[in-house]
DNA sequence: GAATAAAAACCGACTGGTCGGTTTGTTTTT
DNA sequence: AAAAACAAACCGACCAGTCGGTTTTTATTC
């Protein structure tokens, strides 16, 4: 079919990524994205109406992966859950460093450009809305004590965004891993009923 | 003296911090400054050598405020201190959708600018250990339950940033000022001795 | 299944404009 | 008058996006 189409996007998709996380949003040009991926400007131009629609998709495809990731535990327990979360922790750290300055790039752009604003904003309510079903079914389930499950998640990601960003800032100031473990057992400490 | 000359440093400064913090960085061109402010672009490169040099400047101000913020609360107690930063929230967070974008921008400017980590890093690890030893401090005093400062220390700050960034990305998602007042509340519930 | 037509994918030189920084010359301060 | 502060024209590099033309793939006809 048009195999050679869906390579050349995702070769262009994959140049983006690496330069964008490594050079930035805007000191990566366009010319040095189709030199990375070894083609030419106007292929480029046949896949991605402007250079923000590169930046659109991207966004894209990486909201789908945390929504396959949600999806995958659906049938879980709220203390189950934050286990799994706890277990990905050492994978996320690893990876942060790369990936990291890239997410600040969206929430940059996000807060000055109404378009990735509104790609931005919908799953992030979405989000916030099941972390905060899933204390409330922790609640519920009798597992977890009695909080305000809309505070409780705002708190909880609000620590795991800081601790992210902390790591970015100062990679070698802490074990930013085992800060992060132990940081999320003193949460589920408080939240788990004795 | 230099009277005329302090004022046009400062009429650049404050141009820098309006547009850096509208525009971003990149985007807001060194003729632009020089328009907001009034001034030429001669007079601009007689003051600072280069665009990264008035982002360092910059930098340099503000992290000032912060030291002289924390050199007036110094004779307090450890929950005085809290409450102090408590009294701060909506102050703090009515700054934020101004001053924001542009901490993020500072941050991600660290993670790949050398000099800009350097200059960030240093206060950033005064700080740290001075929060670190302001709960210490409280251990000692006798008013918090014995917790690993350092940990402690870096879950609050981490409370506070990812706040701060959520209230960025969706100010109007939630009564932010309000959330952080009760994530506070429970986190120094979790601290204060019963 | 070969020939042909149509469509999709791709190439790369080019454009209009911007940007950070320099240079040269003028005014102001001391 | 010397030095500091400022103005304005200028420079070369760069960059997002365009466009006319070419190659490859797919669909159609015989």
């Amino acid at each position: 079919m048009q195999q050679r189409s869906e390579e050349t996007r995702s070769k262009i998709l994959s140049s983006a990524i690496k330069l964008f996380s490594t050079h930035g949003y805007n000191a990566a040009s366009v010319d040095d994205l189709c030199r990375d991926a070894g083609i030419s400007k106007g292929a480029f131009y046949h896949h991605f109406k402007t250079k923000q629609d590169l930046f659109l998709a991207l966004l894209d495809g990486w909201l789908q992966t945390i929504d396959n990731a949600i999806e995958a535990s659906k049938e879980l327990t709220a203390p189950e859950t934050f286990m799994r979360i706890t277990e990905a922790f050492p994978y996320i750290f690893e990876t942060a460093g790369e990936g990291l300055p890239m997410f600040l790039e969206f929430w940059l752009q996000a807060s000055r450009d109404e378009k990735i604003w509104q790609a931005s904003i919908k799953p992030y309510h979405r989000y916030h809305k099941h972390f905060t079903a899933l204390i409330k079914k922790g609640v519920d389930e009798g597992s977890f004590v009695e909080v305000d499950p809309e505070l409780t998640s705002r708190m909880i990601v609000s620590t795991a965004m800081g601790l992210l960003l902390q790591s970015l800032m100062d990679p070698k100031g802490a074990k930013w891993e085992k800060v992060a473990r132990e940081s999320t057992a003193m949460l589920i400490d408080n939240l788990l009923k004795k």
